[in-house]
DNA sequence: ACAAAAGTGTTAGGCCTACACCCATGA
DNA sequence: TCATGGGTGTAGGCCTAACACTTTTGT
């Protein structure tokens, strides 16, 4: 038998931190998941996550078990719900923290084959381990959510990106289908995107205007409170 | 020494559930704090909370918890934020699990002084123990974004009440003064409200307009998807 | 030559905001 | 009689939504 040697007077649940990762393709939202080497639910697609260890946050674990998993390093994940049904796990008690980040598909695909880990677009999410259905639900809600309110959206885009590129996103996000020149006067209006090149003199009408996110103003947009009206 | 009868492979953190309790007096938000008994933080004030217990989830224990504190029953609870810091509990690592709830405050009054649970407005919380400021800075502002979305208020006001309570209600949670004729047009063309009484025929221009929430209206407003704009 | 991508502007309707007067009551 | 609370409507500005054509490129 293992040994065990971390006893409490009363019962503690483990605890463990679960990422789901967005990401964008230029076509469709893409979740990052894990294939289960072990049991339970071996061989099942699962979020990246693991045992939070008794010096770190969740925050921090979540950031350790995707790096070890994965092999994608982030600066910031977000908790979105804790998950504590009684049977979650038929290991033992087992409580989630569940996080959320957007990455840059660009900026991953090292990751992807010397580990298991492998994208997979949201109408092509196999079958779940444990209740990670669930989680992918909700944390699809809360991207949603959260769109509207903070652009959030430039964090899974090329630092430089056209604004077609940006609308396909807000309607792979919100599924929903906009109006281009409603949208791009929306945008523009809001003021947080800068031109990222000189239009060339030769500008044709079929190359599009690139942009890029301009932090700065949107700082100070944030200041006065705003909103993403869709 | 105490019996440590629950052994583990590996150290596990305890976990707790933390009850922010608004109520509303027609006035101003008030928060419901328990006094502490035990070391830690002996004798300082706090949200009413506990450990989890195995067969458990987080929101059971957090009604649990409340109604032991405070003789307090709800309905429901919603977690808003894990809370993970290492060194949060001098005693051992702890996790807690934030929670908030609105309440009628006509409904609690028995609680008050069989226990230590006391109201306190928000101008006048004292000093709290473990993290809970943080805490209850964190659940104050969710309670300012939710109430932009859902109509969460009307858990906070006596089943019948006046435009001008619901006004009050508004501003003391956002801390904004509105225009009294557009926050009426506003609230009356979402159609959530239906009146309680009949006006009677001798209606003076002195006596206000009674009404109640309509939850069925609201229902149907809901899926079509709408928004409160403040 | 045809389909697909991209740039561009106007109009009508709805929503938000700001604003003032009258009446009844209680002090 | 005066202060307070409460009911009520309008006008201007802004935002939103709907909508079409032209140019260019690649096939």
């Amino acid at each position: 038998m293992e040994e065990k040697n971390y006893c409490y007077k009363y019962p503690h649940p483990a605890v463990t931190s679960d990422c789901v990762i967005f990401g964008f393709d230029g076509v469709a939202i893409k979740v990052l998941l894990i294939q289960r080497g072990i049991e339970p639910y071996k061989d099942k697609w699962a979020f990246p996550g693991g045992f939070m260890q008794i010096d770190e946050t969740v925050e921090e674990c979540a950031k350790r078990e995707l790096e070890e998993e994965t092999g994608l390093k982030t600066t910031s994940v977000e908790q979105f719900y804790t998950f504590s049904d009684v049977n979650r796990d038929p290991r033992e008690r087992v409580i989630t923290v569940a996080h959320y980040a957007l990455v840059r598909l660009e900026e991953v695909k090292g990751g992807d084959d010397a580990m298991s880990a492998q994208w997979f677009a949201m109408n092509e999410i196999p079958s779940l381990a444990f209740d990670h259905d669930r989680i992918l639900r909700i944390a699809v809600n809360r991207l949603k959510e959260r769109i509207c309110f903070e652009p959030i959206g430039f964090e899974l885009l090329p630092e430089i990106f056209t604004m077609s590129a940006l609308q396909n996103l807000y309607e792979a996000i919100l599924e929903m289908k906009f109006d281009r020149r409603n949208f791009y006067n929306k945008m523009l209006k809001l003021g947080i995107l800068s031109e990222a090149e000189e239009r060339p003199k030769n500008a044709s009408r079929r190359t599009p205007i690139k942009y890029r996110f301009n932090a700065k103003k949107y700082a100070e947009l944030k200041q006065k409170g705003f909103r993403l009206e869709f």
